[in-house]
DNA sequence: GAGATTTGACCTAT
DNA sequence: ATAGGTCAAATCTC
C-alpha cells in the first residue's frame, strides 16, 4: 500500500472501526443463527442462545427468529404489501448509547408512519429512505420501544441503501455540518466501543455447550444499517489470511486489507485510545477485519466441543475506562 | 415554500 | 374480523 493511503487509513480508523463492529454485530447474529441451526440438528443438544430481550417484547426483540421466519421478516420478502426482494436486519439500539436515540444512524430517514401494535406499550414508528423518491432507495426501517425497558429501542431495517448517501458515507454519519459529523462521529464510536467491549460477550463451556450474549442492555450498534447486506453469504469468503489465536490465547489481529479503506471518506479523527494493537510487537495498529470475524465465527463453531478460548482485543484495554474486556470465547 | 412529521383511513395477510 | 403496514392530506418546522 502506498504512504498516502496509509495516511488516510489511520485518520479514518474510527471510522472503520464502526463499521467493523457493525461487521462483527452481524457476525454474531450469524453464528447464532449457526448455533441454533447446529442445535435443532442435534449437534449440539446443550447449546444455549441467551440474548438479552425484554420477555414481552416482539419477536424482533425477543430474539425468536424462527417467528420472523415464520413472519416472513427474516431470509424472505414480507409476504404483506408490496413484496420487496430485501434482506432484513434486526438490531437492538440503547438510548442510553446512542447519544441521539434510534434514530440517528447515519442515514436520513424519513417517518411515514406510526402505529399501535397489539401487546406493546409504544407505538411502532415506520421510517424510509429520505432518498426514496429521489434515488429510489427502498431502505426500510421500524423502531420500536421496549415494553419493559423504555430505553431499549428494537430497530428492524428492511432493504438496503442504494442511495448516494450509502456509497458516500459510512454508518454513523449523517447529513449535518461536518464539524457536527465529527463530534458525533467520535462520540459514537467511543459509545459503540464501549458498549460493544461491555457487553459482547462469547463462551463456550466446558460441556461443550455455547452461549452467545448479544445486545445487552446497553448494547447498541449505532451504525446497525451497515451497506453490506448477505453476510451469511459473504461469510464464506476464505480470505481471511490474517487472524488467528496465539498460544496466550490471543485473537490475532493482523495488516488491514485495502479494499476496505476504498468505502471511507476522507476526514480526519485522532482515536488513539481505541486502536487496536496487533499482537507482533512492531508498533503497528491494524484493524478488526471482517474475515477475522468470519474467521472468529468459524472458531466458535469449531470449537464448541472442545476447551474454552479467550478472545483479547487489545484496543480496547487501552480504552479511557475501566471495565474487563469482556469479549470470551 | 420545501421538506419532515403526524395521524386517520385504507389495504392486505392471516 | 383483526392486526400490521402503507398512504396521503393536514400540519409543523426551518
Amino acid at each position: 500500500m502506498e504512504s498516502n493511503s496509509s495516511i488516510s487509513y489511520m485518520d479514518q480508523k474510527p471510522l472503520i472501526l464502526i463499521n467493523e463492529l457493525a461487521r462483527a454485530k452481524e457476525l454474531l447474529q450469524h453464528l447464532e443463527s449457526q448455533l441454533d441451526d447446529a442445535s435443532t440438528n442435534g449437534k449440539l443438544n446443550q447449546t444455549q442462545l441467551t440474548r438479552y430481550v425484554p420477555a414481552d417484547s416482539p419477536s424482533f426483540l425477543t430474539g425468536n427468529p424462527q417467528k420472523d421466519y415464520e413472519s416472513g421478516l427474516i431470509g424472505s420478502c414480507s409476504r404483506k404489501r408490496k413484496t420487496i426482494p430485501t434482506w432484513t436486519e434486526q438490531v437492538s439500539v440503547c438510548e442510553h448509547t446512542g447519544l441521539e436515540g434510534p434514530v440517528d444512524d447515519g442515514y436520513s430517514w424519513r417517518k411515514y408512519g406510526e402505529k399501535e401494535i397489539l401487546g406493546a406499550t409504544y407505538p411502532r414508528s415506520y421510517y424510509r429512505c429520505t432518498h426514496k423518491s429521489a434515488q429510489g432507495c427502498l431502505a426500510m426501517k421500524q423502531v420500536q420501544r421496549s415494553n419493559e425497558d423504555s430505553s431499549m429501542f428494537g430497530v428492524t431495517y428492511r432493504g438496503t441503501h442504494t442511495c448516494i448517501q450509502a456509497a458516500h458515507l459510512l454508518p454513523g454519519q449523517s447529513t449535518s455540518k461536518p464539524e457536527q459529523q465529527d463530534e458525533k462521529r467520535q462520540k459514537k464510536t467511543q459509545e459503540t466501543i464501549i458498549s460493544f467491549a461491555t457487553n459482547c460477550h462469547m463462551k463456550t463451556r466446558d460441556s461443550g455447550a455455547a452461549q452467545v450474549v448479544l445486545g445487552s442492555p446497553s448494547f447498541s450498534f449505532p451504525s446497525a444499517s451497515t451497506p453490506i447486506p448477505c453476510i451469511a453469504e459473504e461469510s464464506d469468503n476464505n480470505n481471511n489470511n490474517f487472524s488467528s489465536m496465539t498460544h496466550d490465547n490471543h485473537f490475532v489481529i493482523s495488516p488491514f486489507s485495502s479494499s476496505f479503506i476504498s468505502s471511507t471518506t476522507s476526514e480526519t479523527n485522532s482515536f488513539s485510545p481505541y486502536r487496536m494493537n496487533n499482537l507482533e510487537g512492531d508498533g503497528q495498529y491494524s484493524t478488526l477485519e471482517y474475515d477475522d470475524l468470519c474467521e472468529f465465527t468459524s472458531a466458535v463453531t469449531s470449537e464448541l466441543d472442545s476447551q474454552d478460548l479467550y478472545l483479547d482485543f487489545d484496543f480496547l484495554h487501552g480504552a479511557s475506562y475501566d471495565s474487563n474486556f469482556p469479549f470470551h470465547m
